[in-house]
DNA sequence: CGAACATATACGCTTGACCATATATATGGT
DNA sequence: ACCATATATATGGTCAAGCGTATATGTTCG
């Protein structure tokens, strides 16, 4: 079902990558938690997650007003790997550090929101 | 050293995927196996090694007139997680035992050259 | 209902990927 | 030296990805 290229490309690129790993690490994020997170401009995340939801790899559902994506537990083994191996890439820069730091800054999205997860 | 974005989009392209499970099954090949297992043009399955070589994937070295491809043995952890992942996505389609029924039938590059495998 | 917030989509644009054909380079044999 | 084989690159063209700006959709609250 699930496509190799699309997946492949969902992973391709960087900002997507940075998705990827902050999902596999938190599990569940709105659309604003990873808007500031990532430092990027609403409507680029939000194009970005459509992309990986289309190729499968996450999934959203409505909260109120936002939307909260995470990763789809159910991929097919190589899939799962793929993502997996998108998210390890990640973790070994630097950089994801500061992206943790800004998400976990983050102060939209108040009152115990984040302890759900 | 290696980028993981070259990583991600050398293995999003179907034809290079094709060429990694090949590879990954047989370990060393030379382009005109691949050229005739793949069923493509030479200098597209040229152009797609060439892509694999520089992302980091895979190694070349030249025996007489033959150039020998395979993929790294020393990659990153989750670059070899991303291959390995790419590699099964590949064979997870029926087509996969196409490429590998081609190769077997494939003439050039004789005596025994494919028992050095 | 209307305002404010959260998210998604439309539009015009630029850049890069991939293709096919043609040609160049390297090697081995005669 | 020459020819055939094996592989690589150059060229020109098409198409889709990604971007930023602007705007539409959907939700909550007053």
């Amino acid at each position: 079902m699930t496509d190799p290229s699309a997946v492949f490309v969902a992973l391709s690129d960087p900002l997507r990558r940075r998705a990827v790993a902050l999902l596999a690490a938190r599990g569940e994020l709105c659309v604003c938690e990873l808007t500031s997170a990532l430092g990027e401009a609403q409507p680029k995340v939000s194009r970005h997650l459509a992309l990986l939801r289309d190729a499968g790899l996450a999934r959203v559902r409505r909260d109120g007003r936002w939307m909260l994506y995470s990763l789809d537990p159910e991929l097919p083994g190589w899939a799962a790997d793929a993502v997996a191996a998108a998210a390890a890439a990640r973790a070994a820069e630097p950089e994801a550090a500061e992206d943790a730091a800004r998400l976990a800054a983050f102060a939209g999205r108040p009152e115990g929101a984040c302890s759900d997860v």
